[in-house]
Parts: C-alpha cells; sequence; structure tokens
DNA sequence: AGCCAATGTCAACGCTTGTTGGCCTACATA
DNA sequence: TATGTAGGCCAACAAGCGTTGACATTGGCT
C-alpha cells in the first residue's frame, strides 16, 4: 500500500507536497477553481501533473488540502466594548493581506459549491462564535455575525478580487475607520 | 454581407437571439463563465451552438450582449436627505431580485477580466454620479461611492451567491433596516 | 413562380482538460 | 550489497470545449 499516513513522520515528498499546495493556493487566487489547471499548478511546482493525482487524489481533493482557513480571530472580551468594531477590521484585513488562500477561498467559492459551502463554514465555525461573546441578545447573533460578514466580505470582494480602482486606492488606515463604526454597529447596537 | 443591422428593424431570427440571451443569462448566473458553455447555452435555448457564433461571434461577444445591466438609480435629490440609505439599500434589492442579471455579473467578474471591468463600470457610470449629487465634498465621492459598493455588493455577494443561510434567511425589510444607516453614513457623514 | 438571402442543421476540426497506468530511479532498510 | 517501496516522469486516454464550414430549408421579394 503506497502513501499509509502515519500522521507525525516527514515522508521524503514532503517538499513536493507542499510546494504543490503553494502553488495551488495561488493559482486558485488567481484564476478561481475551473482556470486553475491542475497542469498549470504543477508547471509552477514544477513536478509531473500526476503527482498531484498521487498525492491529493483529484482536483477537488487537492482544492480541499490547499485551502485550509484559520481566521484566528483574537479574544474580544479582552477588549473595550466600544474598540472590537475597529479591532475585527483590522484583523480582518491582515488576515486576507498574509497571504492568499481567503482570496482563492472566495474566487472558487463564487464558482462552486464545494467552495461556498466551506466559506461558508468558516464563518459560522469562527465569526459566530466570537460574536456570542459580544452580542448581546444570543437569538440575534447568527444575523449579527451575518451582517459583519456581508461588509467585510464586500470590502475583500471589491478590494482583493474586483479591485474596484477606488476600494483599492482607500488607504487602509481610512478603510479602518468607515468600517469600524458599520461592524460595531452590527455587532452591538439595537436591534433597529 | 448576411446580418447587417439597420438598428430598428425586427429580424425573423428575433425569437431565437433573445431566446439566446435568455438561457445566456441564467447559465452564466448559475455557472459562471467558464462552466456556463456554449453547448449548455444553446441546448437551454432548443437551438444549435453554431447559431450562437453566428449571432453573437464568440463567447466572450455573447457574454457582453447578454450582460446589460442598466442600475435605474432614481432621483436621490427628489428626497429628504435622511432617506437616501434606505432609498438605496431598498433599490439594490430591487435590481437584484428583478432579473439574474447582475447575480451573473458578478459569478462572472470574479474569475474573469472582462466581467469585473464591466462590473466596475457600471459603479462608476452609475452610482458615481448619484452619490456626486448628495455628497458634500467633490473630491470624495469616489471613496463614498466605493464605500457604499462594498457594503451593497458585500450583501450581494452572500445573499445571492454564497448564500450563506443566514443572510438568505434575513428577512427583506430587517436587511434594510440594518444597511441603510451604513449607506446614509458612508454618503453624507462627516469624514471620520 | 423563381430567386436569394436569412435561418437552421450536421459533422467535424484542433485543442485542452482531468485522470490513468506503465515504467524508470533512488533511497532506506535488512 | 541486495531488495522492496516510495518518488517521479512519460505517454496516452476519453471527454468536453469553442469554433468552423458545408449543406439543407425557409420565407419574402419581384
Amino acid at each position: 500500500m503506497p502513501d499509509s499516513k502515519p500522521p507525525g513522520s516527514p515522508r521524503r515528498s514532503d517538499t513536493t507536497r507542499t510546494a504543490i499546495l503553494d502553488a495551488a493556493r495561488e493559482r486558485f487566487a488567481a484564476d478561481g477553481y475551473e482556470r486553475a489547471t491542475i497542469r498549470a499548478i504543477a508547471r509552477d511546482a514544477s513536478i509531473d501533473p500526476s503527482m498531484v493525482m498521487r498525492y491529493y487524489g483529484s482536483k477537488e481533493g487537492l482544492f480541499a488540502a490547499a485551502v485550509a482557513v484559520d481566521l484566528k480571530l483574537p479574544d474580544l472580551t479582552a477588549l473595550p466594548r466600544e474598540e472590537i468594531g475597529r479591532a475585527l477590521v483590522t484583523h480582518f484585513l491582515d488576515m486576507w493581506e498574509e497571504n492568499e488562500v481567503l482570496t482563492a477561498l472566495l474566487r472558487v467559492g463564487v464558482t462552486n459549491e464545494a467552495g461556498a459551502e466551506r466559506m461558508q463554514g468558516i464563518f459560522r465555525d469562527q465569526l459566530l462564535p466570537v460574536a456570542r461573546t459580544v452580542c448581546p441578545d444570543p437569538e440575534q447573533v447568527p444575523a449579527r455575525a451575518a451582517l459583519c460578514s456581508t461588509q467585510l466580505l464586500g470590502l475583500a470582494l471589491t478590494r482583493y478580487v474586483l479591485r474596484f480602482p477606488p476600494v483599492v486606492t482607500l488607504p487602509r488606515e481610512e478603510a479602518v475607520a468607515w468600517l469600524a463604526p458599520t461592524v460595531q454597529r452590527y455587532l452591538t447596537a439595537p436591534h433597529p
């Protein structure tokens, strides 16, 4: 049996495997699911396309392995209540600029069901619990977290994917200054 | 010369042409650019794929013909100043639910350069002038209009494309109630 | 009726895609 | 040093793609 996986043991092929994942993330982020071909990814990683199949089974499997997102959301309870909006927006900008994985996920999620579900899962499993720690009424938590995601993903969409010039030009600090009160309100303001 | 086009004259093939455009919009909206194949569109329209080529030249040409958006933005100067946020949000929801063309444009724009430029052009040519009529400082108009587009497109993205359950579930009136103040502030509040 | 262009059908082209299996190479272990 | 196995490359497959050109059919015109 090739490729049994005693979970901690390093394999001789690990450099190739991560080269494939890196190339895959880059291509998915730049091109989306369909146009990111296995052949192009393999070319970027300087290996044969069949290696991708050997290590990740299929294109879907490669995508699943390449796009694993940890938003690393900070503990908002340690902050003064009126600063959580600003903290969230800056943190999201950090995450988005740290690497390409979020851009990849967004580009893919728009045309690929599996990608959409994964994006959905990330916001459900990571943003929702954080929202729970700051929202007054537990019943409103999903809606309030969802509202935050509309604004945050809208910024990412126009800034990093569609690249609307005025949004790209907008200095980071100014974007934060404008969006922070919005997110703050979605999380903490009384239901309108 | 086949297909000269005296602009007003109806052609015998007009029913076929609009059938193609309808099917194209539907497929682009559901699948994005790559997965919306000419063959599938032709099948939906019950015609031969070669007719698509005859009438629209290429897939790019078909897309250009199928996705023409008029946001039909209302005259905001006729409104009390504090209601323009709500008016804009409701109008955008109307537009988005009226037909599939905006969803098609968003799905395509995320992975297709031409689509992204078209989306960009729509907001530049249609939203910007409206913003000019309500913004205090002309110099801030592009940034403020862009901020509005981040929130409006973020809502459309999560509600109509990624279909985040809490956003889909959110009653229309509630979405308006939450977003209206945001848009209102982006357009009219003093620079933070 | 007879012509001609517009409309539609059919089959094929060249190309790219994801995916597969066979084969060679190199290393870790015995 | 011998050997088994993981790593890697190559060539090929079937399917699907956008696109093309040759051919049949229709319908409005004189």
